[in-house]
DNA sequence: CGTGCCGTTGAAGGTTCTCAACCGTGGTGG
DNA sequence: CCACCACGGTTGAGAACCTTCAACGGCACG
């Protein structure tokens, strides 16, 4: 079955001293598949916290505030591990932006279950700290930069994601539109669009199509992300 | 000794089937004790990965940007667990608001000692998601409110975390100065002076002194946060 | 009692948002 | 195969919100 795969690469994933079979099967009763064909929300009842694996494809993660305001608070891709929780100050729903496969696991049957193999704790903790070291970083962005730092660090930040290195340049195909982007960074489309015709002036990327950028000066771009 | 007991506070935190002598023992020897008589840095060696546990007291959590720009990313009090991590894309400290006591422990080390310990894994992990959710609220906040909605909305998370509830008040006596609540969101003492001007014409709060705010209207302050 | 820092208030300026029009691409149907 | 349509992206002008710069007030400390 293509579920039971998708489980098998998710267990993969996890550094075992031995293959705790007992709970494997205990976690994949309590596995609910969820495929998209395309862009679309994925289905998570309301009202329990939930942890998804993600399979294959791109997702993002929307926080809802008042009067329809959405703010993406993470991207997530193929082999991420995410946390969604159910009592929060906004309501958040994740959404696929091309073809995904996804697994998702009520989090506390699923720390009910792995509470006695540390590899599981384990590997759930230091996703969730990147997690958390990746949504401070944004909030240092969306807090005290500029329009053009924002860009430049998401194009720096997803290059090392799912960037395709290619000699001193690297070839991005962003599975997510101007929108998703404006999203992520609070900003208008507009903004976004402005921002990438200055990169685009300053010889720092190359734009081919809607979705894919070539950073052609991965440095200078850095360096104009406002890091330290 | 003080440390020790501080230690044995940080201890009796997590809910353990056996008590585990050996790790406890084991995590002492590794525990740097900071204690801080009044505001300013608690030094954390840069270049690893460390794991701080608030005693007692009130820290702020600051990441810099270039150009001497701060963004407090995180508040943490008498109780809390946080996590520094050594190479993100900005450099973090840790500062103390006042008196405080803490016990940092280098990542990597604290988990190879408790890595056949569920039970510190686990507390660890909901301590991880628990900053991980503030953080995704407060990267909505930063991304798409306005001045009032930050300030609402930080006074009413103050309140559940700090505050001291009187009937259908709430009392608030805040560690932090304006500065650190406009470096938290991503505004500046001016407009978080502003703003507290205008919560406090419209009735909804009342301050007295520097630090004490009394929420006179909890509920329709939290109408003002952009909550959903 | 003076000094210094933190907080408050005002006026001008800047960055981004809003509103609007236009363009280009990709997909669909004739 | 081509024309059309719909959507996403680009560019421009004016408005809004917050910042910057500046001055003043008040509490705490020496």
């Amino acid at each position: 079955m293509a579920f039971s795969s998708l489980f098998d690469i998710f267990l993969q994933g996890i550094p075992h001293s031995t293959p705790p079979t007992e709970i494997s099967a205990s976690l994949d009763r309590i596995a609910h598949p969820i495929r998209t064909e395309d862009n679309g929300i994925m289905p998570l009842e309301n009202g329990r916290d939930w942890l998804v694996y993600i399979g294959g494809g791109a997702t993002k993660l929307i926080a809802n505030a008042s009067g329809g305001r959405e703010q993406i608070v993470a991207f997530h891709f193929g082999g991420d591990l995410l946390s969604i929780p159910a009592d929060a100050s906004h309501s958040y729903s994740l959404w696929a932006l091309s073809r995904t496969e996804a697994l998702a696991f009520p989090t506390a049957e699923f720390l009910r279950r792995t509470r006695m193999e540390p590899a599981f704790d384990n590997i759930l903790l230091s996703r969730s700290l990147t997690a958390l070291h990746r949504c401070r970083d944004k909030a240092v962005g969306l807090g005290r930069k500029n329009a053009e730092e924002r860009l430049a660090s998401f194009l720096v930040g997803m290059a090392e994601r799912i960037g395709k290195a290619a000699g001193r340049h690297c070839t991005l195909d962003l599975p997510m539109s101007r929108r998703d982007i404006g999203d992520s960074l609070g900003l208008t489309i507009e903004t976004i669009s402005r921002q990438f015709s200055n990169l685009r002036k300053a010889g720092l990327i190359e734009t081919q199509g809607r979705s894919r950028v070539i950073l052609r000066a991965p440095a200078q771009l850095a360096m104009r992300a406002g890091h330290i």
